[in-house]
DNA sequence: GGACAACCGGGGTGATCATCCCGCATCGTG
DNA sequence: CACGATGCGGGATGATCACCCCGGTTGTCC
């Protein structure tokens, strides 16, 4: 149903739309939108009928996007992989794009039922890998669907605002790393929990790179490394330099 | 010198702005401002040429509370309490306030030199803080002061992205502790830091509140509790209904 | 108490935007 | 290919806002 023109134009527009958002936000105007897309701006609005459906029809499209990127990782890695690959993939698409944040983070009260259906398809299948990932014992068993969501939230935040992208990213992977059902080999028992360690080095050995945080390999011969390659190394020289 | 009634003007102008932008962001109308802090538009213009300038005004206003909010730990706690207690503090304030996150993520080109010495202000004190608990040993010291500000932006995200603010918070502290050194006697010498454990529960026992994930305290007789306490455990029969 | 400069209130202005609409172009069916 | 329906373009519209200005008021200093 409908024309063939029609259908290219709704594309072009969504495309379009993606694009500038990311780039600006959503305070873009339709009317730059509707020239990126290369149509009339009556165009835009004959498909979208506010620019607050739009922005609910982008949301649903994105969200279904990382739906199917979850099924594939469901299916072609570990059940704690694919959680953890999963959520470093979300997080490193949800760098720096604010709009997506915000409305994971706003009220669960969307107008539209188109969004309000997406949002909950996403939460489903965050938890069937959560649920795979604590099954095969790859996870706290503490850890609750919505604190994967706010995790994943905090954790763009947090790379967004760090200066060092490397380094952002680094810090998110700590974080998720948090989330992981410790080996049982290592669990020192009756620990108190109430002030967790963190990722700890022995003793006063330098274990992490100096300018991405990164761990060293453990290496049993010649000095130890200070950097986890040539990058961070040039990197650091550079800021020291800069200083 | 100027007119005491002017000086009172723009005090309340500040104050009615602070409270506006807290609650609906910074998308809100001079008239508004205007009419909560009891003056006409003319008179914000006045105090504060544009609007821009207000914005600017609040922050730095804001950064430097925050800076005299460090001097105050600093004094009166030791170096690690001081660095943590001011982070977890800082991050409460900044739940929901996405524009401070915002201010502190975007550039550091400022267009007003006030600000960007308020900021620079802030980072030194948190500095301060960090090279304090560095030397105290409570901090693992591969942190840098930027990663403390990247961090705490992701923690009030985190926050307010979870739909349970007492367990968002709690997962927030869990990020903070991450940052701490280890005790020395925990330390096992030469672990793979590159996947830390999480907050590790000691074997199969339930370790950890199921509503909110706080640790519960070990108890050497009697059946273990599952809440850390009966607001929680409420909490957790309400959602069990609900669902 | 009075003069005067600094301040105040609130309506005006131009720009920007989302949204609407109508005359024309294009599609696709028979 | 013809024709009716379906879309299209882009200017019109009304609202909102940041910002400006002027006639009146009020501190402040002597």
């Amino acid at each position: 149903m409908g024309r063939a023109d029609a259908r290219q134009n709704r594309e072009a527009v969504l495309r379009a739309a993606a694009k500038l958002f990311a780039e600006d936000g959503p305070e873009v105007s339709l009317a730059r939108i509707a020239q990126r897309a290369g149509v009339g701006a009556g165009t835009v609005y004959r498909h979208f009928p506010s620019k607050e459906i739009l922005i609910e029809a982008l949301l649903a499209r994105h969200l279904d996007g990382l739906v199917d990127l979850s099924d594939q990782w469901a299916a072609r890695a570990a059940p704690g992989d694919a959680l953890f690959g999963f959520l470093l993939e979300v997080i490193e698409k949800w760098v720096g794009r604010r709009h997506v944040c915000d409305a994971l983070t706003a009220d669960r009260s969307w107008p539209h039922a188109m969004l309000a259906a997406a949002a909950e398809r996403f939460g489903e299948a965050l938890e069937r890998l959560l649920r795979n990932a604590e099954q095969a014992g790859a996870v706290r068993p503490d850890v609750r669907p919505e604190d994967l969501t706010a995790l994943a939230v905090g954790a763009a935040a947090l790379s967004s605002a760090h200066p060092n992208r490397a380094r952002g990213m680094r810090l998110t992977r700590l974080l998720l790393d948090g989330l992981r059902a410790p080996s049982v080999t290592e669990v020192a028992p009756f620990r108190d929990v109430s002030r967790p360690v963190g990722h700890e080095s022995a003793g006063r050995g330098r274990q992490h790179c100096r300018e991405c945080g990164a761990a060293l390999r453990v290496r049993g011969t010649g000095r130890p490394a200070r950097y986890c390659g040539p990058t961070c190394r040039q990197r650091a020289r550079r800021r020291r330099i800069a200083d």
